[in-house]
RNA sequence: GCGGGAAUAGCUCAGUGGUAGAGCACAACCUUGCCAAGGUUGGGGUCGCGGGUUCAAAUCCCGUUUCCCGCUCCA
């Protein structure tokens, strides 16, 4: 059961330390957001979840890691300056805001009126200056998505790895877009992160593997929780492409504020190494680019057969970090009804994303031996490397489960009395409430089995 | 950016011009010992921020910031 309002996630999220307002004590910023100690495990959680189907499951796939701040050029060729910066007009009789290449000089297309504010450039792109002096003379963007430089980086990629067609380089990592509206806790934020594959490919090959990829990423996160009812894929209309896109596909979800995009599978065709790539005369370039003679790379691969250079096509999965975590919090959400009456709220997160995977329980607070050897257990499971562990002393065993419950602990380890008769302790399911007796000896292998 | 609503303790809220409150949560101790238990005690708020009106402002006025809801963008 998924939360019935965004105002209930962000409550939770604020209460146990998922996402914080950024700058809160000093009145925040519109559109920016901290995670806390229980965010950045479940962000860092989804993100090695990612890595490991994108890049470790396959051979096919390489990573990177590259830079924020980005050469003006990158962004130049690639389109961005272009289209990100929108001339905006405000109608001031009726209110309503249109961009200005999209006005034919008749007034306002809702109400006719013809007292428009003058056109105001509205830059999607954030920009710094680069060096000791603030003149403009150097400035460098805060890249606006993580898959340019993936595309700059094409042949270093290709030369250091022998990568041959099909192949993809995957990044994650943050971008920033000085948006508009953000709305919507982290759905829509200024700075937020991307998880990025981009998949070179043979052209014509394009369209089959572009239906892989949605299939495959739709699997993905039904794999990480989401329910497949709440998911649905939108063919995005060809009007309504990015100027990069011949075809886009995304993967909707049904959020707390509405259903929208959760990641965008694109097929950007030869579009963006075109564009970054020298000699493009030379080579056999599908879609519309700007003429480059600034790059020093030609970005193409060789075929052995009849030796031609080849652009190739670009199949790119690109899903959003802060979406994705809102999306798999509120699938694992419920506020449930005990058998005595009381009620529960329960993150039902899969144990892989939990961010913490076990709590160690003393049922009794202040007894020593009781304390003592619920320590050494949190000390002996902290060391198999599963995530976090957390000793939780409240004095009250209820009160701990349900505080587990709540950011999501798969499962609540308890030392009791008999504990130190036979060296076993109750280990309770997040999920059924019901509990076991395990032997401390086995206890390493039931909670591998269970959260890992 | 425009229009509408909101902001008081960690949370939910009460408080309509006269010395900031409750419940829950939190901390300590006692009792209990497997699903938010009981008792005692305690900490915590310049009422989002800035200005104005007033002898006096959480309260009235103006501005501002942030959040939520509608118009534009999109991972």
């Amino acid at each position: 059961m998924p939360a019935e309002s965004m105002e209930e996630l962000v409550a939770l999220c604020k209460r146990r330390g998922f996402v914080f307002q950024a700058s809160e004590i000093y009145g925040g910023l519109q559109g920016i957001y901290d995670y806390g100690p229980l965010g950045v495990e479940l962000k860092n959680n989804l993100k090695a979840a990612w890595w490991r189907t994108m890049v470790y499951e396959r051979d096919d796939v390489e990573g990177l890691d590259s830079a924020i701040l980005t050469n003006p050029r990158v962004l130049r060729y690639s389109g961005h300056e272009e289209t990100f910066s929108d001339p905006l007009v405000d109608c001031r009789v009726c209110k309503s805001r249109w961009r200005a290449d999209h006005l034919d000089g008749g007034g306002c297309p809702r109400c006719g009126a013809q007292d428009l504010t003058e056109p105001r450039p509205f830059n999607l792109m954030f920009r710094t200056s680069v060096g000791p002096i603030d003149d403009g003379s150097s400035f460098a963007y805060l890249r606006p998505e993580t898959a340019q430089s993936i595309f700059t980086n094409f042949k270093n990629v290709l030369d250091s790895t022998s990568a041959k067609l099909p192949f993809g380089i995957a990044q994650i990592g943050k971008a920033f877009r000085n948006e508009i509206t953000p709305r919507n806790f982290v759905f829509r934020v200024r700075e937020f992160e991307q998880m990025e594959l981009e998949f070179f490919v043979e052209p014509g090959s394009d369209e089959n593997w572009h239906e892989r990829w949605v299939e495959d990423r739709l699997a993905w996160w039904q794999n990480q929780g989401v329910n497949g009812n709440n998911l649905q894929l939108l063919r995005v209309p060809r009007d309504e492409l990015a100027h990069y896109s011949k075809a886009t596909v995304d993967i909707m979800y049904r959020f707390p504020h509405g259903v929208e995009e959760l990641e965008g599978i694109a097929n950007r065709t030869d579009f963006d190494l075109g564009s970054h790539t020298k000699n493009q005369r030379e080579l056999d370039i599908a879609a519309q680019v700007l003429d480059n003679a600034d790059s020093n790379a030609r970005l193409a691969v060789r075929r052995q057969g009849d030796k031609r250079w080849t652009v190739p096509y670009v199949i790119e999965p690109s899903a959003g970090v802060d979406r994705g975590l809102l999306a798999v919090m509120n699938e694992a959400y419920a506020i449930e009804k005990l058998d005595n009456g009381a009620m529960r709220t329960v993150l039902s997160l899969k144990p892989h994303l939990a961010p913490v995977k076990t709590a160690v329980l003393p049922l009794k607070r202040n007894h020593e031996g009781i304390v003592a050897m619920a320590q050494a257990i949190k000390s002996s499971l902290m060391k198999l490397g599963l995530g976090r562990v957390q000793f939780e002393n409240t004095g009250n065993i209820g009160k701990g489960y349900r505080r587990h419950d709540e950011i999501g602990t798969p499962l609540c380890i308890t030392v009791d009395h008999r504990s130190l008769d036979d060296d076993s302790v109750t280990v309770r399911d997040r999920d059924t409430m019901r509990q076991e007796r395990v032997g401390a000896g086995a206890l390493a292998d039931y909670v591998r089995e269970r959260v890992a």
